[in-house]
RNA sequence: GGGAGGAUGGCCGAGCGGACGAAGGCGACGGUCUUGAAAACCGUUGGUCCGGGCGACCGGGCCCGUGGGUUCGAAUCCCACUCCUCCCGCCA
């Protein structure tokens, strides 16, 4: 949610940002709702005063005189009765407005509107790597390895869910566990959240109104599946009065997430690449307004010091201002390289929403010197699990088809499970 | 599934038609005292919207879960809804 107050002051700033969304025009359309609002405020307020005032001398008088003093004030309070409803109409069109308009990208933030204006940072690595032998894509070594069931996943739940099953469960458990373990080190507090939330969250978190087709919603009880921990983990704190002295708040959140996918039919079929259902190791700070962009690199580099440990080749790209969600004002994502696509792709994403989500779920801070603002969240993936397991069966693979697991993930494994074998032989 | 309570400021909690933005307590902040701290005592301490001023501020509106109603006037009365808690049943 943007400030009304601060488009209003100064409109120019907002119209430039908004346009590198292609969403220029909005600004107009909020200052317009906005003046509707303000001049039936106006005049709804005096007519208001005015009523009190006359209330306040009824309560004084003598009985004789009430009778006539409430026949005076009877048309401040007709014209209340038609004004009144205007005024919420316009309050109503002014906040529905500003729910649908997204963050304003950050000027460092590049211009663009696709993944491909997406710009790159920099790598761990000096060129992708090569295989002297063919290499499998992960839903081939997933078959061969016997860890992996489309098919089934599909006659149980339809297109897009998947079986794990065997040592591949156990190399899950591995990365979620890594990624806990280092987010505590790092200072999180680990969290299982709920993955039920209410419309609030929803759309606190931003992703109500604007993205409604990608949720899930149960009939009965109106509950939305969370497709990613941080709606949950942002709204564990949400219509809540942090002490300044108490951020920033790190949480580290482990949850099944839910996407149902639209629009996306037929891109990246197969395999486990885009799914319905995955686990996922997130996490979410609440920082103070100005360190929020310092809290952006060191999650970045958090996400950095987890894809080491998983021996992935990557590369951090920061992404275009039109291709950002609507809360983001700058998004980094880490793209591993998949050798059987022969590209980068997403792994990780580490978003700064600023002050969005925070005016949105009327989370604030109470600074040292008594004042109240909305605090800055942030949110980034340490590890998401199905995508994960796709680089590090894709880069980890052998001429025969088995994958040596990354030496980091073994303390958590045991030995058998330290290279994943083909069930027959390749 | 059945039943009973409840929702008030940062927190707890009183108030059940005009004197209520709201007692009291806790917390926080400032002060007295003290070598320092604690204790004690004194004082200060809501949010939001609109307008005015460069500004410490000033004027007005709204806010006692949400929405409607009754009334000249509602935290208080009426209706609907939402949420929370507890008890019984069932169940992991």
């Amino acid at each position: 949610m943007l400030d009304i107050k601060l488009i209003r002051e100064d409109p120019e700033p907002f119209r430039t940002a908004l346009a590198r969304r292609d969403l220029a025009h909005v600004v107009d359309e909020l200052l317009e709702a906005d003046e509707r609002r303000r001049s039936l405020t106006a005049r709804v307020d005096d007519l208001r005063a005015e009523q009190n005032r006359a209330s306040k001398a009824i309560g004084r008088a003598d009985a004789e005189e009430k009778q006539a003093l409430i026949t005076a004030v009877g048309t401040v309070s007709a014209d209340l009765k038609t004004l009144e409803p205007e005024l919420a109409d316009a309050e109503a069109r002014l906040t529905a407005l500003l729910a649908s308009t997204p963050n304003l990208p950050d000027p460092s933030a590049p211009d663009g509107f696709t993944d491909e204006d997406a710009v790159e940072i920099r790598r761990n690595h000096d060129a992708p790597p090569t295989f002297d032998f063919e290499v499998r894509d992960h839903a081939s070594l997933g078959e061969l390895l016997g860890v992996l069931d489309t098919e089934r996943g599909a006659r149980t739940s339809g297109s897009r869910f998947v079986y794990l099953l065997g040592d591949i469960v156990l190399l899950q458990f591995a990365l979620m566990r890594n990624a806990m373990d280092i987010l505590v080190e790092e200072g999180f507090t680990p969290m299982i959240p709920p993955v039920l939330v209410r419309e609030e969250a929803m759309y606190g978190t931003g992703f109500l109104p604007t993205d409604e087709a990608q949720l899930y919603r149960t009939e009965e009880d109106e509950l939305y599946l969370a497709g990613t921990a941080e709606v949950p983990l942002a709204a564990f704190h949400m219509g809540e009065i942090i002490d300044e002295a108490d951020l920033p708040i790190r949480y580290g959140g482990y949850s099944t997430c839910f996407r149902r996918e639209a629009g996306t039919y037929g891109k990246d079929m197969g395999g486990m690449f885009r799914v319905h259902q995955f686990d996922k190791v997130e996490m979410f700070a609440f920082t103070t307004p100005e360190s929020s962009w310092d809290e952006h690199e060191r999650l970045l580099g958090v996400e950095e010091r987890v894809m080491r440990t998983l021996e992935i080749p990557y590369r951090v790209v920061n992404v275009a201002a039109g291709d950002l969600g609507g809360s983001a004002a700058k998004k980094y994502d880490i793209e591993g390289w998949l050798p059987a696509q022969g590209r980068y792709r997403e792994l990780t994403s580490c978003s700064n929403t600023t002050d969005y989500q925070a005016r949105r779920l009327q989370t604030r801070v109470r600074r040292t010197d008594g004042s109240l603002e909305p605090l800055h969240t942030l949110n980034g993936t340490a590890t998401a699990i199905g995508r994960t397991l796709i680089a590090i069966l894709e880069n980890h693979q052998q001429a025969d088809g088995s994958v040596i697991v990354p030496e980091h993930l073994w303390r958590y494994l045991p030995e058998r499970a330290h290279v994943l074998r083909p069930r027959k032989a390749a």
